[in-house]
This record gives structure tokens, sequence and C-alpha cells, in this order.
DNA sequence: ACCGTCATACGAAAATAGTCGTATATTCGG
DNA sequence: CCGAATATACGACTATTTTCGTATGACGGT
């Protein structure tokens, strides 16, 4: 096995890996800014800090603590947490079945895919096909 | 507002609730077989029970205690629930993208497609594209 | 009528997640 | 050199989720 991990990232772990894997890297501080500037995360500092020190004891994430300011960067690949997460859905919601996943996900209204997006989908159709 | 309700099940409380969209409606001893046998999920009796309980406070799930054994049913709607969870997932995972969410899943190699449900995206991807 | 089986109710431990207060150390401007 | 600002460490409190033990009541066979 390449990867040992079977990762699981809470909820508010996820919100801090999609910076990291963003930013490449990045401070406790502007984790804990771009969670407050950009959404939906209104926490004292500290919180985003001890979460951030917990991922890094779980393995989720890297630091480099040899300044005082200490850099933090994903250490799971985001593709495969993806795959993982998706996974897990298909397994707990769509009854093991990616076909149902994939037509609810195409009929979200709110999320519609662009025409370039659907050939993008179909060239991957395509190739699964053959 | 058609739906006030905001729902969020719980890990344990979507497997339940796959149970009960697919049969309709069980018994608390029929949805704990069925977890016991299909899969992944190794508990006691009461702790079924006890979930299902608490569905119920919640709304989750709706039952008949008309007789000695009561009888339940789901109270959400699969696809409702489907498209809000995916949703959040697309959102959280997938920067908004569902495109890339489908490709994801749609490579994910432990949830093949067959080869009829890759001709049923098909359908709908020609649909989506007129 | 009695007993073993099976049902629900209920309380509460155990596990997990999220929050923050406070202590302490480092850095920097003056 | 001193104090304000900023960093991490760490313990603890809260909330939520999951788990089960035990009590109690109903049913069915003998």
């Amino acid at each position: 096995m390449s990867s040992p991990k079977l990762i699981k990232p809470t909820e508010s772990e996820l919100e801090i890996l999609q910076i990291l894997w963003t930013k490449g890297i990045a401070t406790v501080r502007e984790v804990h800014e771009e969670l407050a500037n950009s959404n939906l995360k209104d926490v004292g500092y500290t919180t985003t800090l001890k979460l951030m020190q917990i991922m890094n004891e779980k393995g989720i994430v890297k630091r480099d603590d040899s300044m005082r300011t200490h850099i933090y960067q994903a250490a799971v690949n985001k593709e495969k947490t993806q795959k993982h997460l998706l996974g897990k859905m298909i397994d707990n919601l769509f009854g093991g079945s990616p076909t149902q996943l994939v037509i609810q996900a195409l009929g979200d209204e709110s999320h519609k895919a662009s025409r370039e997006e659907l050939d993008k989908i179909q060239s991957l159709l395509d190739s699964l096909k053959k």
C-alpha cells in the first residue's frame, strides 16, 4: 500500500485544507484571515491554531516549525481526498452507484455546468466507454 | 419556503435513511439486520433503536407506533437530501464546480460505472447539451 | 399462569468535534 | 531596556454523535 493513511477530515478541517490546497503554504494567521474573510467562519484565532495543531498531529498537514511563525502545508493529496470522500458519499447516499450521484450533480440547478464543462465530461465519458 | 427543515443527517443516520428509502417502511429489527448483513456496521440492537428514536425526534423519520412493533419510514425526501448534501460537497470540496466532482466520481476505481450506467449518463448529457 | 423472547424507553458512558482562556515566549519599535 | 503585539502550547469546557446497559412491558407457547 502506498498510502496507509485513512484520512477523514472533519468539516472544519476541510475548510482549512481547501485554503492550504489553494495557497500551497500558509501560516495560521493567513488561514485564519482567509476563513474570516472569505466566508462562513467566525472563530477565535486560537481555535484555528488548535485545529491546525491537531491536524498536524493527525498527519493531515505538515509544518515547518524551524521559525517562530510556523509554516503549514497540506500533507494529504487533494484528488485522493476528494475521491475518498466522494466514495463515502456514494456509499452513504447513493447506494454505491456513482451514476446516481453524477445525475444529481449534473442536474443541480444552483451549480450549472457550462457548455465547456459538459464537453469535458463528454470526452471523459468517451474514454471510459472504450 | 416549502421546506423549513435544514436537515443534516449524520453518517449513521444516512445509513439508516438509505435502508428506509429502499424498503419504504421497516421495523427497527429489519433495519438492524440490514445494517449487520449488508455491510460495515456491527452494533447492538439498542444502538440502532436509539438512533432511530432520535431520528424520529428530529423529524428525519416518521413512525407508526400504534402497534407494539413500531413501523418506521423516512420523513425526508431522498432526492432533496442527496441534492442538499451534494451541493455542500461541491462547495466544500470542489470549489463550486460540479464538473470536477463528476470527473472524480466517474474516475473512481472502486465504484466503476457499468456500460449501461455510462449510457444513462450519456443521454442525460445529451439532453443538457441541447 | 409462567417463562423465555422480543419490543420500546431511558439514562448515561465513551468517542469525537469544536471552542476558547490563559500562560509563556519572541519580536520589534521606541 | 520596556511594553505592546503576536506566536505557540496546553488544558479544559461544551456540544454532538455513537454506543450500550438495564428496566419494563407485551406476546406466545406450554
